[in-house]
DNA sequence: GTCTCTGATGCAATCGATTGCAGATAGAAT
DNA sequence: ATTCTATCTGCAATCGATTGCATCAGAGAC
């Protein structure tokens, strides 16, 4: 509760009330401005007699001398600003993802410009825009579509980008994704093993890769496994959003039902779909289980607590940008194909239960969980 | 699912590869840098004949010219780009607030350049710093301290500041602030009209100033209503998180109890008090009531659904950009005191019920609840 | 003692836009 | 026809840093 109080250096030398400039650095030393910005790089550094570096140094620390940025960026055409684009930082899958960029790029002395594309694609392409008159060093862009022709020019265009949480289908395009289709393996042999054998879906958005990846993992592995995957059991979202997966477990239900089991493509779904089933009149998970996919912040609390596949959003961000400062740097690289995958987890919350009526058939569920890897498992306490 | 196609102009006139400048357009129409300018200045276009802005506007389409946003920069000392200063973006309650700054700022031609200070005063310090380097025009606080001597600092700079969410204690520092003291009053009446006589309270850091005000309305309004605010019934939080909640629930019921509703500070706090009363085998709201404050994401699907006050989060956001536009444009005005307060919205759900012994006293709880003014309650559906 | 070489520093152009001032051109006034 | 305005356009300086090249001084070689 102490007052906050700091002595920065304000406007200490004697130039006036504005900044000082090199020029100033450079007078008050009695050298040219050329040997301060030698001196004051470090990569130059070793052209300049180390006492003069030295009484620059003090000088500029005197003065309070900071570069500036529009100077530099004007002379060498970079401004150590990286453009994030993301669908919606509203959406709590993000903020972690932007942390983990912004933790790594700033040590680097790189700014992050965030901006939102709200999905639309006008958006994208008119902020794409306007970052460019900005002079963005790179791109992460995390509302990347599976086949984005503005990510294509993009790159085109020599600009390194890289994509994140998503891919596009285009492989020269680097991206930073998580492990779906083991998340997806994860949570079926997780449902499996507690006795379901009756299972549906709704999948996401087939125009992304999440979607994509997870519907098809869903379909290789549910055969895999011996299971019935009917298409009448399966629903597909359009937005990754509640409403949506209400609607499609409307759908689902309406179809008949039969199912024990829903896996959802996200937890948003996953939110939505649990909101239809008690409109129903039915529970999760006494009636039908329920899982998501990604871990949001907060559904370890919500009624019943989902059980998920937590994906590392924050070292997603920090990888995404350590990949990106590399292609940076090493402009070589640039056309090269990169792509990392992060690990998942699976989380067994309150949302999946032994299906209703197969009362305990133990020995069959032993033997598919074993006949099946087991996954990596860990229990959050709620 | 269609691809997602674009024509943008990646490289359109015939300047090689190389971006267009003014000279490019310039040569295209055969006149001087300087009368192009002016033609695609809005403010010095009437200094150019109509005819030639039509001629230099076509060419600058054609050849796909952006201004250059460095050169821009250093030579008129505007780099129309905002710092933003929040605690942490993944806490859920800023990112709202942060679109409401963007898309107010975005369309006036700003880019916001938001960074973390995770609660740290030499990260704030710090952080201040390179926003200077990067100079920018104007500063949204979201992280600032009722003493913030950086704050100060910064206006005594002369550069256009406003704190949003929170305030300093200095008045002549801008802000956009939610009506804390009436949120708390709406809070209160509600519990009071459920039959509750015995509320104690979680207050927040009194660092703060949601802290302070928060827990000073709590006071101020708890004695106007009668109710006894003995200190055993008051547990300070430091850091407005479901941690310190928690503990701060052990220790109230630790003192002996004797309450029947917790008026909590903020969400969060009020996310941990239920954890603990449910480690203590209590239920919320049967045994407790528990209150929280701010509405954050996912708090009506909790368990149970959070009773609490609703804050515009978004339009703060709009409304302290508004603000930070004016002052921007008026710079006389940066020294006059400028404060909004955002009306704020009881929301009950199911955290909050009749005290347990009190089995309906309804007569007295009517009386009470006319006693004082009715709060605007809206019931969000769960 | 002169010459060469090397290492340290200075010079000046440059990045792309803005803007005060000067010059030019047109039309109006005389 | 000449002068005077009023518009419009061009000139050139400027913002602050970077960087290729020139210069200079001193050390070392002969």
């Amino acid at each position: 509760m102490a007052e906050k109080d700091v002595a920065g250096p304000q406007s200490p030398g004697g130039v006036g009330n504005r900044r000082a400039t090199l020029k100033d650095v450079a007078q008050a030393v009695g050298v040219h401005v050329s040997t301060v910005s030698r001196a004051l790089n470090p990569e130059t550094r070793h052209l300049i007699t180390p006492q003069i570096v030295e009484k620059i140094a003090e000088a500029s620390r005197q003065l309070g001398y900071q570069p500036n940025t529009a100077a530099y960026s004007l002379r060498t055409n970079r401004t150590r600003t990286i453009g994030v684009l993301v669908p919606d930082i509203t959406n709590s899958i993000f903020p972690p993802i932007i942390r983990g960029l912004e933790d790594t790029l700033t040590p680097r002395g790189y700014a992050t410009l965030v901006v939102n594309t709200d999905g639309q694609f006008e958006r994208e392409v008119a902020i794409l825009e306007t970052l460019f008159a900005r002079g963005v060093d790179g791109l992460v862009i995390a509302s990347a579509e599976r086949e984005d022709s503005a990510i294509r020019a993009v790159a085109a265009r020599g600009t390194p980008v890289i994509t994140v949480n998503r891919r596009t289908d285009d492989p020269s395009i680097a991206s930073v994704i998580n492990d779906e289709t083991e998340g997806v393996r994860y949570m079926l042999n997780h449902l499996v093993a507690l006795g379901h054998r009756n299972i549906a879906t709704i999948a996401g958005n087939q125009a992304l890769s999440t979607g994509q990846r997870r519907y098809e993992a869903f379909l290789r592995h549910a055969v895999e496994m011996g299971l019935d995957v009917s298409p009448t059991r399966v629903g597909f979202a359009s937005t990754f959003n509640e409403a949506d997966g209400e609607r499609c477990m409307e759908e689902l239900m309406a179809r008949g039902g039969g199912f024990t089991a829903v896996l959802c493509a996200n937890d948003r779904l996953a939110i939505g779909a649990i909101m239809a089933l008690r409109r129903r009149g039915l529970s999760c998970p006494g009636d039908i289980s329920i899982t998501g996919f990604n871990d949001m912040a907060m559904v370890d609390r919500i009624d019943p607590p989902l059980t998920t596949v937590r994906i590392q959003q924050y070292r997603v961000g920090a990888a995404a940008a350590e990949l990106l400062l590399e292609r940076m740097t090493k402009r070589s690289e640039i056309g090269k194909p990169q792509h990392i995958v992060m690990p998942v987890e699976l989380v067994v919350r309150g949302s999946t239960a032994p299906p209703a009526q197969t009362s305990g058939n133990a020995a069959a569920t032993r033997d598919l969980k074993t006949a099946t890897r087991p996954a990596k498992v860990s229990v959050r306490s709620v």
